[in-house]
DNA sequence: CGCACCACAATTTTT
DNA sequence: TTGTGGTGCG
């Protein structure tokens, strides 16, 4: 029987932890509370998941399962109580910790909470933000990837893997598909019926299904489809090479580390005693094998939190499955659900719409934002006749938010498909609009760092093949196609590999002419491995050195030369910084473990003040004051190969969600009534998801509001402002306002004017100029266009640029 | 071996 | 329309 200073003891555990959360709405609480068991979180777009989790660990860490329990620990008295009573009414600082031992139950360690994210960047948010709130305790918190926590299993347990061994390599994407390639080459395959793109995907499905090569033959042996077996096949091949290689590919690390923890009890039982708790972020994004991985690491104490969003679940075409949001109740039949409904971010009128076009799905859950912040302005739908005067409204409308006040950064432009950026960015430039888009050639994609980095992956195992035949030849050292093809074959054919029959390509007659020249990359490859140990910058130094790389860039004294050694430098000083963080002592297999999965280091900038362009897709988890939505039309948004699908028409629905929930203030839905893509001229109907919104929501313009002799007065009058710019929920309001209504109709017709009267500048090529935005540069080339005339300027930080002289001259200098 | 030219295809993308 | 990748020539 419970006596009544027990249930007092009760009472007060939870009033004073619930305290210590105070920031937080009622369903956040409850899900930083509810610690024990399995739970789903369904956190809607812009309702603080995130602040959910890292609450949700500070509690674990600090007050244990306190509030999820009815346990009482022995040693508390009824002094105790009056004890907790008192604090509870005066909280001191003094008492502040008797409290807290008092009052937590099981605290956990840090090291037994696993966080599980899909992105570096989020994975890093994370951390930044648990360390914020914890202090250094938060750094022995697993927050990270699938794949990175997956490589720091394996590092320890993969030996128990026939063929692996713990310094195995990764393989990204191109690396596997040139692997593929190779296979489907040396299988006198066309590579025209076997794409190497579409056996990766069935590769990829296969392993999804959590069915290795073997598996996968066996259960395609008896398959109609000659095709299937071929790829099975291939699949073989693919896996021998790998293990030959003592490489993984990206599915490889989720897949081996699912099949380690379901085989080997060893395995299993060390790490689900050791993860108490286990949380996974974008619950929605997971594939069938990821969410095997999560079961499998929870099954010791079966607390498990996924977090997610059904209605934002975009990544069907990577195998992302919403069956495991909606399955996740059946799988754990004692979970809690829990929805976060309320959203911080948006308007009552961005809300409206995005609910309102979401409800058109059948298969959800069911879930209705809603907010406290006020109505807002009303969506713009503007309907343009073609694709540049599209561009051109929102290029106009952009100038017309920032001279009201907004920073460039306040606005994004999101798009369907990447091929709609080009026109816009077109506008973007005449119109003298710093931007950035995102998805571009990524930093570690470039050849030249491809390159340092397989010098680098063949320095720390030379039986990666793949790299070492990247470089063998780069620079160049008269080691031919036809020798290294012969190379592969016998290597091939001897099961070793081909640094090996390098090595021993003396002794070998069919390499007789070849062998001076590969011995001598051979010994390159030995004194390099040789001094592995050396300080990682010190070691690239010397790579750069030896290899020969830096000498080659330094042949020719040409712009692209240039920025290749500036990009080699930046991976030095990637290399620096990687040492900062980890240590002088951290070795090299740890710094291209880190490489392989951190993809994105040319990351997002929040700092720079420009306009961000980029797919809805890689929007998801963004939030700006201003967005605008371009191409809503049929056959672009939804796309032309959902329409007609139920399923594919769903998740571009979702995807429309989730590009409507990325305003907080202002959005604006664009369309053309005719578009030109690949080279074709489409009539296309405006976006059924534009219909879906709700007319209240809406204001329809038309093309005469934009044109420029009605610019300055559409935008600026003072009612129309105070109408459409509602930032009285915004905190820093005074400055907006402000610089709102010093703005007059003169200075926006004065410098529309200006962009095409003031471009006295003469531009020649190699001069050197220094751009607001961009900062300075050289001009590499000029070409004459009708009056005006298009300038190629490399600037030194951002890269080169195309700009139309007429209307960049105003933003820059000569010098 | 490097460069120039032509054919071809083209949602979305993280690790 | 744009970018890429493969082939063929100098």
């Amino acid at each position: 029987m419970t006596s009544s200073y027990e249930i007092a003891f009760l009472e007060l555990r939870r009033k004073i932890i619930e305290r210590e959360f105070n920031r937080l709405n009622d369903m956040q609480l409850k899900a930083v509370l509810a610690t024990e068991g399995p739970l789903l979180l369904l956190a809607g777009a812009g309702s603080g998941k995130t602040t959910v989790i890292i609450n949700r660990i500070a509690n674990l860490i600090i007050y244990g399962r306190a509030c999820d329990s009815d346990e009482i620990p022995e040693q508390i008295k009824e002094d105790d109580v009056r004890f907790l009573e008192s604090y509870l009414s005066d909280p001191s600082e003094k008492d502040a910790e008797r409290a807290k031992a008092l009052v937590s139950l099981y605290p956990v360690d840090p090291w037994r909470i696993i966080a599980i994210t899909f992105t570096n960047k989020a994975a890093e948010e994370m951390r930044e933000r648990l360390a914020a709130m914890l202090g250094d305790s938060a750094s022995d918190i697993w927050a990270s990837t699938f794949h990175s926590a997956c490589v720091r299993i394996l590092r320890r347990d993969i030996t128990w893997l026939e063929g692996f061994g713990p310094g195995f390599t990764i393989y990204d994407t191109t690396d596997s598909l040139l692997l593929l390639k190779r296979i489907i080459k040396d299988m006198d395959l066309d590579e025209k019926s076997w794409p190497p793109r579409s056996v990766l995907t069935e590769i990829s499905t296969a392993k999804d299904a959590q069915l290795d090569s073997q598996e996968y033959s066996e259960l395609m042996s008896d398959s109609r489809d000659p095709r299937k077996k071929r790829i099975a096949e291939i699949y073989t091949e693919y896996a021998k090479r790998l293990r030959a290689a003592n490489a993984l590919d990206f599915d490889d690390i989720i897949l081996h580390t699912v099949r380690l923890l379901k085989n080997v009890a060893e395995v299993r039982e060390y790490w689900q005693r050791r993860f108490r708790y286990v949380l996974v972020d974008e619950f929605q994004d997971t594939n069938r094998l990821q969410y095997e991985l999560v079961s499998l690491l929870s099954a010791g104490h079966r607390n498990i939190c996924v977090v997610g969003d059904d209605d934002q679940s975009i990544y069907k075409f990577r195998g992302a499955t919403i069956e495991n949001i909606l399955g996740f109740e059946n799988d754990y039949p004692e979970s809690r659900v829990i929805r976060l409904e309320q959203n911080y971010r948006s308007t009552g009128c961005i809300l409206e719409a995005a609910n309102a076009v979401i409800c058109n799905n059948s298969s959800r859950k069911g879930k209705e934002l809603w907010t406290k912040n006020t109505r807002g302005e009303k969506i713009d739908i503007y309907r343009a006749t073609d694709e540049t005067d599209e561009a051109d409204y929102i290029a106009k409308a952009m100038l017309a938010g920032y001279r009201k006040g907004q920073k460039w950064r306040d606005f994004a432009v999101l798009y369907r498909m990447n091929a709609q950026s080009n026109r816009i960015e077109f506008a973007l430039k005449r119109n003298g609009i710093p931007y950035r888009v995102i998805g571009g050639m990524k930093f570690f994609e470039r050849a030249e760092i491809k390159d340092m980095l397989a010098y680098l992956c063949v320095i720390n195992n030379t039986n990666d093949d793949l790299r070492l035949l990247r470089i063998v030849n780069t620079p160049p050292r008269g080691i031919g196609d036809k020798t290294l093809e012969q190379v592969r074959i016998t290597a091939v054919e001897e099961e070793s590999s081909v640094f090996e029959v390098m090595r021993t390509s003396s002794e070998r007659e069919e390499l007789r002419k070849a062998a001076p020249r590969l011995m001598r990359f051979v010994e390159l490859t030995e004194h390099l491995a040789a001094v592995k140990h050396l300080r990682l910058d010190e070691l690239y130094d010397v790579l750069l050195d030896k290899s020969g790389y830096m000498s080659m860039l330094n042949e020719k004294d040409t712009i692209e030369n240039n920025t290749r050694r500036e990009n080699i430098l930046e991976l030095k000083s990637n290399i620096i910084s990687f040492l900062k963080e980890n240590g002088d002592e951290a070795g090299l297999a740890q710094f291209l473990d880190e490489v392989a999965l951190y993809t994105d280091i040319d990351q997002y900038d929040i700092d720079a003040d420009s306009v961000v362009l980029m797919t809805i897709h890689s929007a998801k988890g963004l939030e700006f004051p201003t967005v605008f939505i371009a191409g809503a039309e049929e056959g672009i948004f939804p796309g032309i190969r959902s329409i007609g699908e139920r399923e594919e028409l769903e998740e571009e629905r979702r995807l429309c969600y989730v590009a409507l929930t990325r305003a907080k203030e202002k959005l604006i839905i664009t369309s053309a009534k005719q578009r030109m893509l690949f080279g074709r001229t489409t009539n296309n109907q405006i976006s059924r998801f534009a219909s879906e919104i709700p007319e209240n929501c809406v204001e329809e313009k038309d093309s005469a509001l934009h044109l420029k002799p009605r610019i300055s007065g559409g935008y600026v009058k003072g009612e129309n402002v105070r109408r459409t710019w509602d930032f009285s929920d915004i905190a820093d309001v005074g400055q907006i306002t402000d610089t709102v209504h010093r703005y007059s109709k003169e200075s926006v017709s004065q410098k529309s004017n200006s962009a095409v009267t003031d471009s006295n500048i003469k531009l020649n090529k190699g001069d050197r100029v220094e751009h607001n935005a961009f900062g300075s540069g050289m001009v590499i080339s000029v070409t004459p266009t009708g009056g005006d005339a298009l300038i190629e300027i490399a600037f030194d930080k951002v890269g080169t640029k195309k700009l139309m002289l007429k209307f960049a001259a105003q933003y820059m200098r000569k010098l």
